[in-house]
RNA sequence: GCCGCGUUGGUCAAGGGGUUAAGACACCUCUCUUUCACGGAGGAAUCACGGGUUCGAUUCCCGUACGCGGUACCA
C-alpha cells in the first residue's frame, strides 16, 4: 500500500498475564517484521482506566524479552512516535472524533448508563436478543442527531457528560482483504454505532487503534481473530478520516482453543487440565489469583517459542522444529490457518524436549543449578554436567533431572528388594562379595573398567550378567530406573559405589 | 436471534479435480535394553453431511449441520 516500510505493532492492554495466544500474536508481528527488514513496535492500550493492574505492563515486558521478541520501540525504550502508552496520548484523540462529527461521520450521543438500560430492556421485552445502539434505535436517543444544534451546543457548553460514536452507513458494503482469510465483507447496516470516545475523555478502542496505527505509520495489523467482527468499524474509520490510502493491511490470527471440548483456551483450562496458559508466573495484585507460567514450569524459550509458531503456521515440508533464524527466514502470513487449534499440552512437552536433547552437559547443569541450590546440595558442576547428559533423552524439563537422578546427589535409603530376593541366591551374594574386593583394586574406575571387571567374575562365577545387572542397579539407585549401571558407578566413584554395595548386601538376604 | 469466520485421523497438520490422502504428537504391537527412556520396525483415517458442476470431487459452487468469535462508554 502507501507503505514503503514493514512496521507492525503488539497493543495488548496491560490488565493481567501473557496469554500464550497474545505472545503467538507478537511472535506473528515480530517474524513478519524482521524478515521484510521492518519495525516492531510495543504499544500499550491501557484507555481503560477501570481496568488498569499495577505490574502488568511490566510482566508483559519481561515476557517479551524471555521470549527474545524485543520490540523497537515502546514505553520501555520510547522511540519516534513516542509516547507508547494510549493514556498519555489522551489529549490526541479527540479531535480526530470531532473532526468526524463535523463531517457527518459520527455524533454526539448524551445518553445516561441509565438511558441505555432501559433502552435494552425495552428492545428484549419487543424480542430483541441483543439490543445495539444502531441505525433503527439513534432516532429515538438523546444524541445530536435527535436534538436540535442549539440544544447540543447548550449541553455541551455546560459540559454535559457525552461519548461520541460512529454514525454506521444503514446499508453500505465493507469489503477489505484479510492476508489469511482473503475477501471478507460486512454490511455496516448489522455493526452498531460504536462508541469512538468516552465520557472521560478515553477513546475507545476503535478510535485509539485507527489513530495510532495511522500516528505510528503502521503498515500491517496482526491481530486475533475475535477483532473480525469490528474490523468494518476500523475500516471506515480509516476512510472517514481520510487515511484510507495510509490503511495497514489486515490478518487476523486464528485462536487457540482449549484441548478438550472447544472455546477459546483461557487460564481456567490451564489449571483445570494442569499446564500453564500464561506465558511466565503471574499473581493477580487485587485477588492474590495466582496463574502459573511457562518459564516456570521448565520450557526453554526457544522451545516455548519454536511450539507457539507451530501453533497455526507451516512451511508445508513436514519440519517443525526451526530455530529462531529458521523461523524469520521461512515465516510467511499467508501460510498461516484459518482455522483454530486445540492446544496440546503433550506435543508441547515434545518440543522442550526436543530443544533439551540439543543442550549440552553443562548448559543443562546451569539450568539446573538452581533446583540443586534449592535442595542444598553442593555438586561438583561438571559432574552434574555428565549425569545430565545420562538422563537428558528421558527428560521433558531440565528439572527432572533430579527425578532422573536423585540418586547421584544421595545415597538410596531404602531398596527395592521386592525385584530382588525372589532370584536371589548364596552365590550371587558371593560374587558381589568378591567383586567389592575386587573395585578397591581396579587400577582406573571407569566404566570399561567396571563393566569388564563385573562381566569376567560373573563368567568365572558362572553366572549370567543380566542375573546380576538388577540387583547391582538397586544397590546404587534404590530401585529399577537410572540409566545405564555402569555409567552411574563410573560417576558415583569407587568409594561411594563400594559403600552402597555394602549397605544394601544385607537387605537382599531373604 | 443476528452478523462473521471456520470444518482433512484423538491432537497438530501437508495436499488439492484423477494420490497407496504426507509428516509429527499421543496411542497400540514388536525390537533393542533383564530398569526406564532413546533408537529401530510395524498398526490404525475414504477428508462433517446433502445437492450440484465435471468423464471424475476430499479438492470448485450452493445449501445444511456443527463449532467458534462478536454482538459494552473492555480490549
Amino acid at each position: 500500500m502507501a507503505h514503503n516500510k514493514v512496521r507492525v505493532r503488539f497493543a495488548p492492554s496491560p490488565t493481567g498475564g501473557l496469554h500464550l495466544g497474545g505472545v503467538r500474536t507478537v511472535l506473528f508481528n515480530y517474524l513478519f517484521a524482521k524478515k521484510h527488514g521492518g519495525e516492531f513496535v510495543l504499544r500499550i492500550e491501557d484507555t481503560d482506566q477501570t481496568r488498569f493492574v499495577a505490574g502488568a505492563e511490566e510482566y508483559i515486558l519481561e515476557c517479551l524479552e524471555w521470549c527474545g521478541l524485543i520490540a523497537d520501540e515502546g514505553p520501555h525504550i520510547g522511540g519516534p512516535y513516542a509516547p507508547y502508552r494510549q493514556s498519555e496520548r489522551k489529549q490526541l484523540y479527540r479531535q480526530y472524533a470531532e473532526q468526524l462529527v463535523e463531517n457527518g461521520y459520527a455524533y454526539y450521543a448524551f445518553d445516561t448508563p441509565d438511558e441505555l438500560e432501559a433502552m435494552r430492556d425495552r428492545e428484549k421485552i419487543n424480542g430483541n436478543q441483543s439490543p445495539q445502539y444502531n441505525h433503527h434505535i439513534r432516532h429515538t436517543m438523546r444524541n445530536s442527531l435527535t436534538l436540535t444544534k442549539e440544544e447540543v451546543n447548550e449541553l455541551l457548553a455546560n459540559n454535559t457528560p457525552h461519548v461520541i460514536r460512529i454514525k454506521m452507513p444503514t446499508d453500505t458494503s465493507v469489503t477489505f482483504t484479510d492476508m489469511i482469510r482473503g475477501e471478507v465483507t460486512f454490511n455496516s447496516g448489522t455493526v452498531d454505532d460504536k462508541v469512538l470516545l468516552k465520557a472521560d475523555g478515553m477513546p475507545t478502542y476503535h478510535l485509539a487503534v485507527v489513530v495510532d496505527d495511522y500516528l505510528m505509520k503502521i503498515s500491517h495489523a496482526f491481530r486475533g481473530e475475535e477483532w473480525l467482527p469490528s474490523a468494518p468499524v476500523h475500516i471506515l474509520l480509516w476512510r472517514y478520516l481520510g487515511w484510507e490510502d495510509a490503511m495497514p493491511e489486515w490478518a487476523h490470527l486464528p485462536l487457540i482453543l482449549k484441548p478438550d471440548g472447544n472455546g477459546k483456551l483461557n487460564k481456567r483450562d490451564g489449571d483445570r487440565l494442569g499446564f500453564p496458559v500464561y506465558a511466565m508466573n503471574w499473581t493477580d495484585p487485587r485477588s492474590n489469583e495466582f496463574t502459573r507460567g511457562f518459564r516456570e514450569m521448565g520450557f526453554l524459550p526457544e522451545a516455548f517459542v519454536n511450539m507457539l509458531a507451530m501453533l497455526g503456521w507451516n512451511d508445508g515440508t513436514g519440519q517443525e522444529i526451526f530455530s529462531f533464524e529458521e523461523l524469520l527466514q521461512k515465516f510467511s502470513i499467508e501460510r498461516v490457518h484459518k482455522a483454530g487449534a486445540k492446544f496440546d499440552f503433550e506435543k508441547a512437552k515434545w518440543f522442550n524436549h526436543q530443544y533439551i536433547q540439543k543442550k549440552t552437559g553443562e548448559e543443562l547443569a546451569t539450568l539446573f543449578a538452581p533446583v540443586l541450590d534449592e535442595k542444598d546440595i553442593q555438586a561438583d558442576p561438571a559432574t552434574v554436567a555428565v549425569i545430565a547428559n545420562l538422563v537428558k533423552d528421558r527428560l521433558h524439563f531440565v528439572n527432572e533431572i533430579w527425578d532422573q537422578g536423585f540418586f547421584f546427589f544421595q545415597a538410596p535409603t531404602t531398596f527395592d528388594n521386592e525385584a530382588v530376593k525372589p532370584k536371589w541366591t548364596p552365590e550371587k551374594q558371593a560374587f558381589f562379595e568378591e567383586w567389592m574386593q575386587q573395585l578397591a583394586t581396579v587400577p582406573t574406575f571407569d566404566l570399561a573398567t567396571i563393566e569388564s571387571s563385573f562381566k569376567n567374575l560373573a563368567a568365572e562365577k558362572g553366572i549370567k550378567v543380566g542375573e546380576l545387572q538388577l540387583p547391582f542397579r538397586i544397590m546404587l539407585t534404590g530401585g529399577k530406573f537410572g540409566p545405564a549401571v555402569f555409567a552411574i558407578a563410573e560417576v558415583l566413584g569407587a568409594v561411594e559405589t563400594i559403600a552402597r554395595i555394602k549397605t544394601a548386601l544385607p537387605t537382599f538376604q531373604a
